[in-house]
DNA sequence: ATGTTATTGATAATTATTATCATTAAAGGT
DNA sequence: ACCTTTAATGATAATAATTATCAATAACAT
């Protein structure tokens, strides 16, 4: 007996997949709290950290300094409006040729690639930023 | 009168430049402390911020959950070994394809390009993980 | 040289994350 | 279906990371 799916860990999971928001760790608290509110902030940190370490969820890299995840954990990248700061999903970025480069240039073993992109979304152009 | 160039701040970045390690705020408050003393961490932690906004300095983007950052601010790519944790700079890697598929396919203004490779570097490779 | 005020160092406060622990409830065996 | 085991939970304390406060200092324009 390793590990054990409880109610908690389903909904934290499920809860994160329906928002297309990428919530930082607090955020999805507060959608979990919508869900069944006895569960715990711990619990909710405990099952995010296992669920990434399982694969099921990931983190987005970016630069604010709070961790954002993602439920969905297709290979895709992510773009980040500066002015709203809000995350966006990009499909369909091919990082191959990327790979490709370093493993010419360079001896190491590449198991995972992450691209960020930085910039303005079209909402907050429209906006006139 | 706006800004002004501290001896502190010039200690902050100089040291982060010479480190090629791509430290932690901690990590390179410990060797600003070698060439001053007297330093306070909360100085290290405004300056970093402060070279940061300025463009002098930037974050490394990593999954470790602590901000690593990086006094070589020309365009470049980084590379993380899960073995060790070492963070390794990588040039050449050109993201100009990248940038032009998500012009095709989406909306926003691309301003900043951030690549994170993960994997295993070639020392840890030689002792046989 | 002087006055203004951005910056500093020390520290308190805040925020984010992890550890502790008694209780609860999955899941396997009977 | 009922024990048994123990992973997981909820509440909370503890730790770590970052930011705010404030009197004292020191850049730098004049």
């Amino acid at each position: 007996m390793n590990t054990r799916n409880t109610r908690q860990k389903e909904i934290v999971l499920k809860t994160l997949c329906e928002l297309k928001t990428h919530p930082t760790i607090l955020e999805l608290y507060q959608a979990v709290l919508h869900k069944d509110a006895s569960i715990g902030q711990a619990t909710v940190y405990r099952n995010v950290s296992k669920l990434v370490e399982e694969g099921k969820i990931q983190k987005v890299l970016t630069k604010d300094g709070v961790t954002h995840y993602d439920g969905d954990c297709r290979n895709h990248s992510h773009f980040m409006c500066n002015s709203c700061h809000r995350l966006f999903d990009l499909y369909g970025v091919n990082t191959n040729n990327l790979i490709k480069a370093v493993r010419k240039s360079s001896c190491f073993i590449i198991s995972n690639t992450y691209v960020l992109f930085e910039g303005i979304c079209e909402e907050c152009m429209d906006k006139c930023y």
